[in-house]
DNA sequence: ATGACGACGTCTCGTCGA
């Protein structure tokens, strides 16, 4: 299951380079940020002869996010932050897809700073991080996937030195993304290319993409029960470099998220259990014992399979 | 300190993004 992310600058202007990428792609799941449009001009119809359903929540020349699913139209299960009643800004929406559940954001950019636009990153991440807790604590496998407009460390960027005054790349932004990362969500792409500059996002200016200048602003944070499900990440810088292109390229997660074989698995588990204990039942003390062993090893063995979750 | 580039709307310049 291929699930991506993907700053588009303008869906409308990008509608024929998006279409090109899934096709060539074939995400199951694209989170798209900063459509640039109204909801009444969201190309539903478009989309819908590329194989993909989609829900959306635009906004007229700013922000606005959409989910798109490949072969079904996701389940909205809220769009907005839960404390925003006053935010005006479309920068969240959700959905679940098939059992996972997928949170699409646009964080806001927040410069200049210091100043009200700053401070509204701020108020804006402190919403997400009280709300993702309560994602994180609920135990259901759930990716929460965007433009963050944080360059999480130095390392994430190719050379901090003309960005130090930046939004992106101020203590305070790189703390409240710490402050989620230690929540116990996985940063996929860091967690996938531990010792490698990746990046994301190459500005239009000074040649920043001819000579791999870029940021890694765009991240897919992955709850307890999707980590151990993931297989690759990646970027697909190919789409940067076409004519016409976004400033940011989609970044990818290949997850191995079965839920339905995980469930028969279960099934068969419990059928061999019960097997098990009725042969042995002249000595239930011991079969006791001797499952309950069994049972510790495999999950010592494979946390992956105990954490999974019936999609619901 | 500014602007480079690009999208969008008010529409040929101003505002915003990152």
């Amino acid at each position: 299951m291929k699930l991506a992310t993907f700053n588009i600058n303008g869906i409308r202007s990008r509608l024929p380079s998006l279409i090109n990428w899934l096709d060539k792609e074939q995400p199951d799941i694209a989170c798209l940020q900063e459509l640039k449009a109204p909801d009444s001009a969201f190309p539903e119809a478009e989309l819908q002869d590329a194989g993909y359903g989609a829900i959306w929540h635009g906004q007229t020349s700013w922000n606005g996010v959409a989910i798109l699913a490949k072969g079904t139209k996701p389940t909205e299960t809220r769009r907005g932050l839960p404390g925003g009643d006053a935010d005006t800004h479309s920068r969240y929406i959700e959905a679940a897809v098939n059992g996972l559940l997928v949170g699409c954001l646009y964080l806001p950019n927040g410069n200049p700073q210091p100043g009200p636009k700053f401070d509204y990153k701020l108020e804006w991440f402190e919403r997400l991080i009280a709300y993702a807790q309560t994602l994180f604590d609920s135990g259901h496998p759930v990716v929460l996937a965007g433009d963050y407009n944080v360059v999480p460390t130095d390392f994430d960027i190719y050379n901090p030195r003309s960005w130090l005054k930046d939004a992106l790349l101020q203590t305070e932004s790189r703390e409240c993304y710490a402050r989620l990362l230690e929540q116990g969500w996985t940063d996929a792409l860091r967690k996938r290319f531990p010792e490698d500059k990746v990046f994301t996002f190459w500005d239009y200016f000074r040649r920043h993409w001819e000579t791999n200048s870029g940021l890694r602003i765009d991240h897919l944070l992955l709850s307890a029960s999707v980590a151990p499900a993931l297989r690759d990440a990646g970027v697909d810088k190919w789409v940067r470099g076409e004519a016409h292109a976004s400033d940011h390229a989609p970044t990818w997660i290949e997850l191995k998220l079965d839920t339905r074989k995980a469930n028969d698995e279960a099934v068969k588990n419990a059928a061999k259990s019960a097997a098990t204990r009725s042969t042995r039942s002249p000595q239930p003390a011991k079969a006791a014992k001797t499952a309950k062993a069994a049972k510790t090893a495999k999950t010592a063995k494979s946390p992956a399979t105990k954490s999974r979750k019936t999609p619901s």
